[in-house]
DNA sequence: TCTAAATTTTTGCGCGCGTAAATTTTTATT
DNA sequence: AATAAAAATTTACGCGCGCAAAAATTTAGA
């Protein structure tokens, strides 16, 4: 292994019979120097174990290796799921990612994207808060440096979006309830934290008006991420009061899903699509959990893999090749109807 | 706002009308300059933000204030609310933590924990895997590194080590079932991921033999971290061959709980701790989803809180007052019962 | 085989800041 | 008020590396 600490690079050029600037090229991309260099080079690099002291290498260059990561909210199963796909991607591609949650605060996430910027970052990946994040902020950072929004969209932000297509995956549950049972209602927060909600309602309502029924949406009181526990005060409110006038819920996402399903479940109500139940309850997202809900939560996978691949690959694309920046770009995966007990 | 961009400290320190290197020392710490120099310094940072190169003010640093936090698994709730709130302590501090996941695989903790080596932290705070971590790895860290482990414990590394008593949390449930019906039998993972399965089927097991029971230990099939999906499926095959001795389940954690519950509701088995019910189950942990689960777990509530700042002071503390480092000290939480439908 | 172009390597310089030692200023003591 | 001690500030230097320009080497073409 190693025989003697090497201190700097300049020692170990010295001991690798090459030039420090060299080296240096050698470790900022090793292709860049000639095959017979880098075998000496990899060739001392076992015997001496050194590695080139990160912040003197930062400090100088344009741009770094580090990619900013920004979740709004890593307690949500969602964002925990698909950031652990964006930064095991950045990982594989030689790159360092910064995952940073900015715990369900539009203020933490303005700090956290200036806080990347004395990172140097080779590329943001943000999915934003949407209408609540600091707009100007946001735009700051895609002027400065290459951005990827993805889960929320905002219009004219970063170089490109990836996310789920929020009009067909609302049509695809709205039409599967509408054929198996009586038309949903849409369950969902009065003031949304999720940034998907309101293109849901609007894709809930457009659904609704092309099956010919009249749409009905339902709103909670409450702020903030504890959805669960919204779902589940408000949706029993409305439940023990039979304010709902359809038997099925369609709700914006799992989690108020989960909150109200648990409602249901302490007013003795029976959830699901069979016969003799009394409720049928529909989610949005697939959450890591909605598999276990008691019934199962019938819902819209969205392609984690797919938005965190895809998200990871446009921003590199654009790294490699600038002219990559002139035009936007929008894509957007199709949901899959999961369907189990719950409707 | 900002007249001018300011390029680096020397011109920063020019336009307060004082040294740079006494710039320097305010930005390490404010307290160490006298009162009007720091108000002069404050009214210059009003008017021109400036703010000091991250990579080179930490190069010639001795050390850092970043401070790594590694966790097993960000997707398990448990870990990402953990280590949110050490994350948010840390910041309050005025520290900057770097939250790494290592997505279940040892081999990635300690790429981890090597990582955080180049980025000179301050100190380490580890959720270790125990066992199952790479211990010469993490042994190093802690020679190199102030480190305190929180969550798992192992002897003698690290200064410190916060968690929960298992013992007593352990106990405290199978008290509460042995009085209130039948005594509990235990169902864990045959090679758990969590580190803290053997601790408490120890635990578990001397409880029984203190209540006068027999300890009946039924151990599921199955590897990694898809926890509910073990307990749904090895909880559903026990429950449907009626492998189960007993009608009172205590399980290893909550998300085996959340998978066993959602086997016994596609059963048609009533869980719950009122007559007329076929089955009690119980988790561990108190997970954020567990109070809404169908029926509600009950379960040993984690004082997450105590645990994050107890963790983040004792760190802040060795590296305010190096004697610290000398005595290894071992702070557990009391964990709280919480009685809800389930059993 | 020789020359020119292309590629690779080396020379030389400076980035932005930490920090030890020297100096100045402030505070405490008599 | 004079002097010593303590605290704050400044001087002077170097950290480890990126990068532009110069030099050397390799490759290609005739």
């Amino acid at each position: 292994m190693s025989t003697s600490k090497v201190r700097n690079m300049e020692e170990f050029a010295a001991l690798s019979g090459i030039s420090r600037p060299t080296v240096s090229k050698y470790f900022n991309d090793p292709e860049s120097v000639r095959a017979s260099t880098r075998a000496k080079i990899e060739a001392s690099l076992k015997k001496h174990d050194y590695q080139p002291n990160v912040f003197a290498m930062n400090q100088n260059r344009r741009t770094t290796k580090n990619i900013g990561v920004v979740v709004p909210n890593l307690a949500d199963p969602f964002f925990s799921e698909i950031g652990r796909r964006v930064e095991l991607a950045c990982i594989e591609a030689g790159y360092s990612p910064i995952l940073l949650s900015s715990h369900g605060s539009p203020e933490l996430e303005r700090d956290n994207l200036n806080s990347l910027r004395s990172l140097k970052p080779a590329g943001v990946l943000l999915a934003p808060f949407g209408r609540m994040s600091d707009e100007s902020a946001v735009k700051d950072i895609g002027d400065d440096f290459p951005l990827v929004l993805f889960d929320a969209n905002m219009s004219d932000i970063g170089q490109a979006f990836v996310g789920t297509d929020n009009a067909h995956s609302v049509d695809l549950i709205v039409e599967y309830l509408c054929r198996s049972g009586e038309p949903p209602c849409f369950f969902e927060m009065k003031s949304p934290s999720n940034p998907n909600a309101n293109k849901r309602r609007q894709a809930y309502i457009e659904s609704m008006e092309r099956h010919g029924q009249e749409a009905r949406i339902f709103q909670a009181d409450g702020e903030g991420w504890n959805f669960e526990e919204i779902g589940n005060t408000e949706g029993g409110r409305f439940l023990s009061s039979k304010a709902f006038s359809t038997n099925t819920i369609l709700c914006s996402n799992d989690r108020l899903a989960i909150g109200i399903l648990s409602a249901a479940y302490s007013l003795g109500l029976r959830v699901g699509h069979s016969t003799g139940s009394d409720l049928r309850i529909a989610g949005h997202d697939d959450h890591p959990f909605s598999k276990f809900t008691c019934p199962p939560l019938t819902t819209i996978a969205q392609d984690y893999e797919a938005i965190a691949n895809r998200a990871v690959s446009e921003l590199f694309g654009m790294l490699e090749d600038d002219s990559r920046l002139s035009d936007r770009t929008e894509f957007t995966f199709e949901g899959r109807l999961v369907m189990r007990e719950s409707a």
